[in-house]
DNA sequence: CTGTTAGCGCCTTCAT
DNA sequence: ATGAAGGCGCTAACAG
């Protein structure tokens, strides 16, 4: 199939025994041109259904106004989330959007870091890949002054902007909650332990325990790869844990959703046994049974951030210094974790 | 923010005093140059960390080898599979994609488009607004030959390849299925019905009662805006019917939670009182209380199919010829259609 | 007020 | 085996 052939102002001037250049300036609406000579282009561009080829004007100007974004996966809801908001703030700014994802792979991640460079977009907004444990392709950036900023999931060293989550504060709220609810033995269920998140949210729940007296056990903190099995796994382990803790605390939604699906299997009542919690308040979470207390993340508003002060630096209207925007997170109580009544 | 510079040809062809063409030909492995020459050149290549400017590469050739992907909303889990499919399987064949989401605006779906076509995409997948009901804006997509496919949500006059669903099979399975379970008085919650998949899955409905022998009952087709509010309400009115139908099969998953939730609240009990089903398979079908009956569509498959076909027009291994793909959905019998036992 | 020229980065004749 | 020239579509500096 040959796409079908467009317009270009050499056409028009053709057309209408002028110059390129006149084209140009008729179509900029420059003031130094002839009223009526600027109609009759404007007229007859319309008429040819003329469009700007951006693709010329970007390799002149040496700027394509696109911003590359690279989320591990957008299937996910929270990253769906953040896409949206980039999308409709970069638009609002006249601004494009190529968005790739990683499927949680590094080679994957640079491979779209390259391709979006060849592509020249004006910048990137990068969340890391699950495997993402050396950063030479972002010091790469770096060094070739590329502009970027990470988002969520972010590389602490690398001296650029970042917006993330306060996860340690949100997990410290769902923790502290619990302990409200009358919890006394508080299990964690953490990622792969060299995440970022997965630190951060023990951070927060050692300190909620910390400040009821009571000292972390290293027994009830377990480690999933985040599989269904792996969660499954762990779920089991509690479960049969003499004595068995009194509420679990789980580092994102979907291990929270398994482990209370692999419960009911097994006739273990939450909250009436156990209380269970999760983290960034996937749709899921609020139609489970019972229902499950969260913390959420507010993903579209973390994506117009990262853009906006991508735009704001691009633009020159906030300083080039790196800065971390950190966003709070909310506590959703809901019944999966109501001791009380 | 000023951007770091990028290498070009000009700058290697300097360093090493040869001209510029010299620089391509070696960067392309043609066979007529001197091989030293050209190990000298892909070794300064490497080391000065040329990219090639895919803009310029366009510009020439005319060709960007980027794909452009218009959907209703990224965070529909649906839509973000789709995209997931169209994303793989583009780079697989040295796609690039922009993305873009009407958010159910027609006023935004021809925005896109122009962006699109304006950043020069080879072809472009669409997916319609639910507001979409002129069709100026693809016709003229048509006319200016710029290559598209239609998917899930298509418009049938228009001369292009489609893939969708089969929608009526999809909703003759499910409610032949709850006709089976032993239902015999099911109720239709439809979306607005000027949409596509409003009309067809209503179609399945109709057949599969006309083999049961059952006449189609007016009364208890219910037509919601897809609004919580607009659930809740069919939900409110289903239930207060007299006789109340013993079935309900909700035209997207997001209607049967909602109808779900309601229900629970006012203690009405599915499936012993009534059984109740949905469509599209959304995570939160499997994880409500009890697990909702659906009809799975394979998004990711529909993207890849979409893709694949329009990249085999585009690079002449189909014909032009428009086609209709169109792929089997799966039913998905779960607890809330569970009858007997 | 308008045309000519040059150049963004790359590739492809054509000439040597 | 290599260089020079021209052009993809557009714009901006310069020259009338």
């Amino acid at each position: 199939m040959k796409k079908g052939h467009q317009v270009t102002m050499k056409e028009i001037a053709k057309k209408l025994g002028v110059s390129v250049s006149t084209i140009s300036r008729a179509l900029k609406d420059s003031p130094e041109l002839h009223p009526e000579t600027k109609r009759k282009i404007v007229e007859m561009a319309k008429e040819m259904n003329y469009q700007p080829n951006l693709l010329a004007q970007s390799l002149r100007i040496s700027r394509t106004k696109t911003l590359g974004v690279i989320v591990p996966e957008i299937t996910s809801h929270f990253f769906a989330s953040c896409i949206s908001g980039i999308q409709d703030f970069a638009t609002k700014r006249g601004y494009n959007v190529m968005i790739c994802q990683s499927n949680e792979f590094i080679d994957q991640e640079i491979a779209n870091i390259r391709t979006l460079v060849a592509s020249q977009v004006d910048a990137l907004l990068i969340s890391l890949s699950r495997e993402t444990n050396h950063f030479e392709h972002l010091f790469d950036l770096y060094n070739r002054e590329i502009p970027f900023v990470l988002f969520d999931r972010v590389q602490e060293d690398i001296p650029v902007s970042k917006i993330t989550f306060n996860d340690a504060g949100g997990a410290y709220q769902v923790t502290h909650h619990m302990l409200e609810q009358g919890c006394r033995r508080i299990a964690y269920v953490s990622g792969p332990e060299d995440l970022y998140i997965s630190k951060k949210r023990k951070e927060g729940y050692l300190k909620a325990l910390d400040e009821y007296g009571i000292t972390e056990e290293e027994s009830i903190i377990k480690v999933t790869d985040l599989t269904l099995e792996g969660n499954r796994k762990v779920a089991k382990e509690i479960a049969e844990m003499k004595p068995r803790p009194d509420g679990v605390f789980c580092m994102i939604d979907p291990v929270a959703v398994d482990v209370l699906t692999y419960w009911k299997s097994i006739g273990v009542k939450v909250p009436e046994e156990i209380c269970l919690a999760g983290f960034t308040d996937n749709p899921t979470a609020a139609v489970v049974e019972p229902p499950l207390t969260t913390v959420s993340q507010p993903g579209y508003e973390m994506g117009r951030l990262a853009v906006s002060h991508l735009l704001d630096q691009l633009e020159g209207l906030a300083s080039d210094d790196p800065i971390s925007i950190v966003l709070e997170t909310t506590l959703v109580p809901r019944k999966s974790t109501q001791k009380k009544h």
